[in-house]
Order: structure tokens, then C-alpha cells, then sequence
DNA sequence: GTCGATCCTCAAGTGCGCTTGAGGGCAACC
DNA sequence: GGTTGCCCTCAAGCGCACTTGAGGATCGAC
């Protein structure tokens, strides 16, 4: 069965070195083998590399997705799953739609030279009490 | 002319007296006149938070935010600010149009039990080389 | 005159996800 | 056997936007 060095990963990963190893520190990496002290990554890092990569541009920290990788494959990984991507999902969501509504007033602010304080969205939608 | 205590501005416009002091320290709230050391904030400063607080959201950093609010109102604030929110406007549609697509995917996740690993969107979009 | 609330400064710490640097090792090639 | 290249650990640093803590001043009320 084929190995990967670190920096192999590395370049086919697109993460950087620091960054693996890193993961690996905090255990997001499962357990890797070693030969003489260097890492010797199966060719299923990949993957893994990649749910982690999905799970970390979806919002979810490193905390989250350890959490989530720790559960054996046996247990309850689907559940944990859902769980999380359940309880994402409205955050995704509502963060959404405040970007949409930031991206409007900007434009609208492009057009109107809000700066000239009068009466301008973005200033009235966010005044203090 | 009314004025505010620190403790008033923070009560009044949700941000934490540390904040503002932090503020305060990079100048982003101008020329704060003092009694006996303590700050005295004119009405004027809510707008000023509005605005700050606003651009914050936007995604301009507090240092974009001083370069704006630099400028003296006789200056050019207003290409100042278009360039800021011009150079702003394609950053926010593409961070959008990627967390849409993530949301697509994660609400996909959920349904599929991507975890199962064999078919997931997630997993295959970001196959490493 | 002293208590408590509020204010001040300055330095250091926090969280997250890494990166950088110092100091060192092993393995292969010439 | 020396050089190159990749690997290692451990500690510290970074960027951003703050927060926290130590240590101290000032004010009004009682």
C-alpha cells in the first residue's frame, strides 16, 4: 500500500506542511504511522483531507470536525454529522442573507455618496437606541 | 451641547467601553475632548459608531474604516469611500456566491449522509490533484 | 472624609488557524 | 564523507479586533 511523505501531501493537498502538521498535532489526522520519525500518510488522507477542507469552508472549526472525525466509523458518525451540518445550516443561512442585505446597502451607498450623512441605509438601519 | 461618558456611548450604542477606547486609540473617532481625563463625546458619535459599525460589516477592516474617515468632509470622501466600496462590492458577491453554494452542499451532506463517503458533492468538488 | 461608581493608562492576554525560526536528524547521491 | 533535501520538535510569533488586569485618579453622595 502506497505512502505519502508530508510534503507529498502537502503539494497534492495544497495545504501546506505547517498546516498538516498542525492538524496532525491536534489529532484531526487519526492515527499516522511513522518511519523513522516521519509521517507516512495512507493514501486515504485525501479524502479525509478533503471532508475536513468541505467542513472548514462550510464554517465549521477544527474543534468541530475533530469532534466529528473522532466518532469511529461504527458509531454514530452519520448522526454527528447531521448534527453539526443541522445546526450550520441556519447559521449559513442567516449569515446569507445579512452578506445580501450588506451587498445592497453598499451599492446603494455607491450610488448615493452616503457619506454626505444624510440619509443614507446603512446609517439608519444601524443607529444606536 | 450634550455630551456622553464613555460608560453612556457603550450603554447607548451596544459596543463594549473597550471597544471604544480601542477605537479611540487607532483615531477613528476623531478629536474626543476631555474633563479631568475622562472623554466627552458629542451626540455626533453615534452616527459616527453607526457608520464604523456598519462598514465593520460590510468587511472593511478598521483600518479601511480610518483611511475613510480621514479625510476631511471638504476632501474627496466621497470617491474615497466609492473606491473602498467598489473594490468591496466583488469581494462580497463572491463570498456570497461561494456560501450559497456551501449552503447547497451542506444541505446536500445532510440529506445524502455524505459521511458514508462515497458519492458526497463536498468531498468531490474538492478532491485534492 | 470615605465609599462606590466611573473613569484613566499601559501592558499583556485571547481565539483561531496557522506560520516561522531555531536547532537538529536521517537518507541518498556523488 | 560531504552535500543536498526532506524530515522532525518545540517555542514563539502573527493578524485582527478586541478584552482583561493591574494600578491609580476623580467625582458625587452621604
Amino acid at each position: 500500500m502506497r505512502t505519502y511523505s508530508i510534503g507529498q501531501v502537502a503539494g497534492r493537498s495544497g495545504l501546506a506542511v505547517s498546516a498538516l502538521r498542525y492538524y496532525d498535532e491536534l489529532g484531526l489526522l487519526g492515527e499516522v504511522p511513522r518511519r523513522a520519525g516521519a509521517r507516512q500518510f495512507p493514501g486515504t488522507i485525501f479524502r479525509r483531507l478533503a471532508l475536513i477542507r468541505a467542513a472548514r469552508e462550510a464554517g465549521f472549526t477544527l474543534a468541530e470536525i475533530k469532534e466529528l472525525l473522532d466518532q469511529r466509523p461504527a458509531d454514530n458518525v452519520r448522526q454527528q454529522w447531521e448534527a453539526l451540518a443541522a445546526r450550520k445550516l441556519p447559521e449559513l443561512d442567516a449569515l446569507i442573507d445579512r452578506l445580501s442585505r450588506l451587498r445592497e446597502n453598499v451599492a446603494n451607498c455607491l450610488a448615493c455618496g452616503c457619506l454626505s450623512l444624510t440619509n443614507c441605509v446603512m446609517l439608519q438601519s444601524h443607529q444606536g437606541a
